[in-house]
DNA sequence: TTAAAATGCTTAGCTTGCTATTTAGTAGAA
DNA sequence: TTCTACTAAATAGCAAGCTAAGCATTTTAA
């Protein structure tokens, strides 16, 4: 089978299989890939984010992100707070007990990604992630 | 950011943007990633599969290609048959409307993929897919 | 030979993605 | 000012992934 038609099927199934790992580890602590990456950028922003701001970081839709963000609130990870700007938006907050948690949550990650790259070239990973970072920004364009 | 953060969060924004863009493209054939991929899977195994070989070559489980199968039975895309020696199981046919679509569906997903390779050196890719490759084992080893 | 274990498919119910539409609020132009 | 267009979030409904549990059948072992 040649590169260009094995490419799309092994970067599905890596994907899917990562998240499959990664949300086994991550069950204990009530949580998935989906669910930790809204904490992440929430913690890693220059303080809180709108829904849309945050769906874009995300590379999500909308509608996807208001049912992350209710079960997410359902078990107060985070808070839905209405701008007195314009009260069309809400800023998302991470509460105290998310904050608390997000150090053991990226290491749970990064314990995982080390395990999974550590084996790898240094200088062939960089040029993985240069490769998708372009396709990436192939795929931003045609959309 | 440390490649090692930036890998797993590319890795999955790269596969669903592509699956979404893939699936944009295949929608006036009434397809979709999924559904493509059970076709294609079929179309070059040696003779028809069993569900679970099926399954195994997809990376999916059981109960998700019966909700796959089912729609594209409803569709007339394939065609289950059940199996005269172990009455448990079932094998699956790809119907001749299947066959004679195939063709095409596979130059959609092929065209989108020079889209998205052709301008990188063809050693960098070479080198992103050994990267995946050995990442799925490590994977595989795991579950 | 027959009881227990394993296997193959299905069902039920959840998560996380999507599009299309609705509701509410803001902004811009006549 | 007021009508129109745009924007933000939510709702409804579908697709495609998962686990757990169930049913029928086959295999294994006592």
């Amino acid at each position: 089978m040649l590169t260009k038609d094995a490419f799309p099927i092994i970067l599905f199934e890596v994907s899917l299989a990562w998240r499959n790992e990664l949300d086994k580890r991550l069950k204990p602590l009530g949580l998935s890939q989906a669910k930790w990456r809204v904490l992440a950028h929430l913690s890693i922003s220059d303080g809180p984010l709108k829904q849309i701001d945050l769906a874009n970081r995300l590379g999500v839709e909308g509608p996807t992100l208001v049912g992350l963000l209710d079960r997410l609130a359902k078990d107060h990870w985070i808070e839905r707070v209405n701008d007195t700007n314009d009260r069309r938006s809400k800023s998302v907050h991470l509460t105290p007990k998310a904050q608390q948690t997000i150090q053991a949550i990226h290491a749970t990650a990064e314990t995982l990604c080390r395990e999974l790259l550590s084996m790898m070239p240094q200088d062939q990973v960089d040029t993985c992630v240069d490769v998708l970072r372009n396709i990436k920004q192939c795929l931003e364009v045609m959309s």
